[in-house]
This record gives C-alpha cells, structure tokens and sequence, in this order.
DNA sequence: CAGTGGTCTAGACCACAAT
DNA sequence: TTGTGGTCTAGACCACTGT
C-alpha cells in the first residue's frame, strides 16, 4: 500500500463506482437479472446511498440498468434501435407506420409549435396523441398539431375527440400533397403526461423528435415525438437494429 | 385558505420548483444573466440545497440553465441547431465539412466499433480525433476509426501522429467511392477526453451520433460523434437554425 | 405486510475561478 | 481569499409493488 498513491487528480468516488459497476455488470451479470438493493449495495462499496444512486443514474441515462421504484434494479437489455428516418415521405398515418392513435381533442398550441405552424399563438388546432409500441413495451409518445385549415374537408360527423376522430384527421391529412420534412432531436425530461404513456417517472430523460410536415409551402403539421431516452437508439439509415454490446456477452447455454 | 387543499398527487418539491423557476426564467430573466446562488435561492424557496440543485439539473438538461463551479449559474441561450444531415453522402473530411481535425493515433477500437468494422477486437486502426465548433462554442467531439484497409496508400512519408496524420488519412479517405451511410443517435455521458474538448464535466449528458460509412460492400470507417446535449439540437432536414423559444422573450428597448 | 426505489434534510468539505 | 458549484454523508420519511 501507499506505493500507487499516485493521484494527482481525485476522481470523484460516484465515478469511480460507475465504472466498477459497469465492469461487473459486462462480466457478471445477464440481461435481465435484479441487483442487490441501493442500502446493500452502498453498505458494500462503503458510500453513503445518494452517492451510490448517483453512480446508478449514471448508468441507468447510459440504458445499462433499469430502475422501477416497489420493484428493484435490473440489468437493462440493448437498447432498441428505432427506425426514425423519413424514408417514404410519408404523412404520419400512413398505411404500415409505427404509431397508434389515441387520442384527439382541440386545444391552443405551445407557443414554440404555434411558431412553426404560423398561427396565431391562442388559436385552436387538432391535437393528436399518438404511441409508439416496440418489442412490446412503449417506446415512444407523441403530439401531433394539425391546424383546422390542413384538413379543411374534416366533418362533423365523427366524433369530436376520441381515437376515432384523430383516425379521421389522419385521414384527412393524407389528401394533402406532402413536399417535404424537416427533423430535429434533441434532450429533454418528460412531462407528465408522457411520462405515464412511457411507463416512466415524470422528468426522465427523453430524446425529442421534432418534424415538421410541409404541403404547398407553409408548414401543414408539426410533431413533437418524445422517444424514451435510456431504452431507445434512434436509427436514420437503413440498418433498423444492428446489435451494439458494450462488452462480451455470457454465452448461452 | 385551506379551500384549495385538494391535492390528491403530491408533487415532488424538487418538480414544483423546477415549473417555479422555469416561469421565472422566461419572465423575470435575461439570456446570460447570472442566477443568486445555490444557497441563497434554496434558503429563498425554503428547501434543502439538494433539493434546489434537483431542480437545477433538470433545467439544465433542458437547455436553460448553464452552470459552472466557481463562476455562478447563468440563463441558458436558446439551443444552438447543429445540422447533422446526410446531404451529400460525403465522406467525413470533405472539403468544407464542419470538422477540424485534431490528432491521429493507432489504436485497437472498442468491442462495439470494432463489430461494426468487422475487424479483429485488437486490430490496430487509425483513430482520428475532431472537434467541431460552432458559434464560436465547441459543439461535439469525434472519434473516427478507420481501418487500415480501408486507406492503403497512406504513406509513412507524413507524421506518425497528429493533426497533420489526421489530415492525411481523411485525404486518402476520399479516394474511396462511398457507397452510402447510415446514423444512430442515443443518449451518453461524456467520457473524460470528450468532456475536456467540450468544457464539461465527465457524466455530462451527451447525444451521441454513431455513423457507418460504407464503401464497396463493406463498412470502411466509423464515426462517433457525442454533441453536447445541453446546448445543441440536432437538425436533420434543410432548416438549420429556426429559432425555437420556450417563451415570449422580454423585448429588447 | 415487508421491501424497494424516490424524495428530502442539514449539515460538511472539496475543486475551481475570480479578485 | 472569497464565493461559486460539485461531492459526500447519515440519517428520515414517502410512494409504490409485490405477497
């Protein structure tokens, strides 16, 4: 002892311990199998719980571990690789896409959205949610604003809100010409209410796809789809789900 | 009082002074203005400082706030749109891309970019390191493996090692036909080397853009790109930097 | 019910930047 | 040196899931 005390710069103790988890989660753990709970776990590594939890989100933003709180920690399978490119140009809805609709009501548009769609920031759009499902768990929520003048044909006669009406608007949509999209990600915390779709807490870290839908030059639709971030990889070419292992796997059988 | 006692879900503290100090934010608040400090806003709004700093990270995940140790806490610019499209399938070091290359070494590639290269686990490659700035702010940092197949006529004429290599590999690069590419994007945390080129602290979040670029049936180099979460917003289509507010801004005079 | 993760407190000390 | 955010502790209680 005393003969590597060699360190000029201090790791922090949670980083230390993220990294030594992590190796012990390649080597001796599999896919799926439970932790020991945070109060063991930290009494063993000799930390106080909150450093050793800070070491678990850590891991868990990293889609290595998997905490549900009444339940315990799980090993976290690879993250599932989410085709999200705009392949066909297709009109969300269209024959064979991913999503399920939910939900349609009429609502005002956040004022970032009102923005892109040029109306005016308190006036009413259909408001379409919509969920995406992968591999069986949710992978995906999302908001779909479709101002009243790209689906000017809509009637009366469906419902008023309901899945059946954002169907309907679907529908409607597709009678549009589509010229072309336009994409954005980027970080942000689920709000509550996606938050509940996603089975997860509110304000766990989501990636944020942000389309914008055009038709004869003005900005028909915009989506804000907010992909769970620690389970999900999204993929834009034309490789769906290519294995990525961060380290040997136990083999089986 | 007492009449509006009816909360049935208790809201988190931390959650309630998260939405607290968002409103703040877009009301009362300057881009570039510096917060009061941790201690004072905690004693402000009667709750631990852990709790605050709970608040804190969150918004600072979201792109609102920005803080660094020793200097304060500061309201947090508009994310910046960090075009990441495949326009031109080019290959990376093409002229006019957004890159600057930094170092080249040989090393072995990691077990997951080694899979994809479909190169031995401890096959030396070149491994080029970039950075991109953008705004005058470093935006992401990249680690580009190429395989040595991939640039046979390199010539020990250049340096072994560094920017100048690097610039020599890319070149030899372009001799190649690139046949096409294919992207990932997922959630990280910056290792230690990336974080000192992007001015953060290692764990900090980090959208990470995986690339494959192809070239005659086989994978003929790897890019791993980790963006700062905080600030960028990754663009995919032709609209690079539309400005997306979260709030009415005060006016300017 | 018992056991888990989630929240919260009131302190302490450290690393860093500016003065 | 001063003041900032970053790390860490040793507790406590709450909300949820299973049995």
């Amino acid at each position: 002892m005393g003969t590597t005390q060699l360190e000029a710069a201090p790791e922090p103790k949670y980083w230390h311990l993220k990294t030594v988890l992590s190796e012990a989660l390649d080597s001796e753990f599999a896919v799926g199998e439970i932790l020991p709970n945070e109060r063991d776990l930290a009494a063993r590594f000799g930390v106080a719980r909150a450093t050793l939890r800070q070491a678990l989100e850590q891991l868990e933003l990293e889609g290595r571990l998997q905490r549900r709180r009444g339940v315990g920690t799980t090993v976290a399978p690879p993250r599932v690789g989410v085709d999200v490119s705009a392949t066909g140009h297709d009109w969300p809805g269209a024959s064979g896409d991913a999503w399920q609709a939910v939900d349609c009501v009429r609502d005002a548009a956040p004022a970032a959205v009102a923005d892109m769609l040029e109306t005016a920031p308190d006036e009413s759009v259909h408001v379409l949610r919509r969920t995406r499902v992968s591999h069986g768990q949710p992978v995906a929520a999302e908001l779909l604003y479709v101002p009243a003048a790209s689906v000017p044909d809509l009637t009366a006669i469906d419902a008023p809100s309901g899945a059946a009406r954002a169907r309907a608007v679907l529908r409607e949509l597709q009678r549009l010409g589509l010229d072309g999209q336009d994409r954005a990600v980027e970080l942000g915390s689920a709000r509550a209410d996606d938050a509940k779709e996603l089975d997860r807490l509110p304000g766990a870290p989501v990636l944020v796809v942000t389309t914008r839908y055009f038709s004869e030059g003005t900005t028909a639709a915009v989506s804000m789809a907010t992909y769970r971030a620690d389970t999900c990889r999204l993929t834009f070419g034309d490789t769906p789900d290519v294995e990525i292992h961060h380290a040997p796997h136990t083999q089986a059988s």
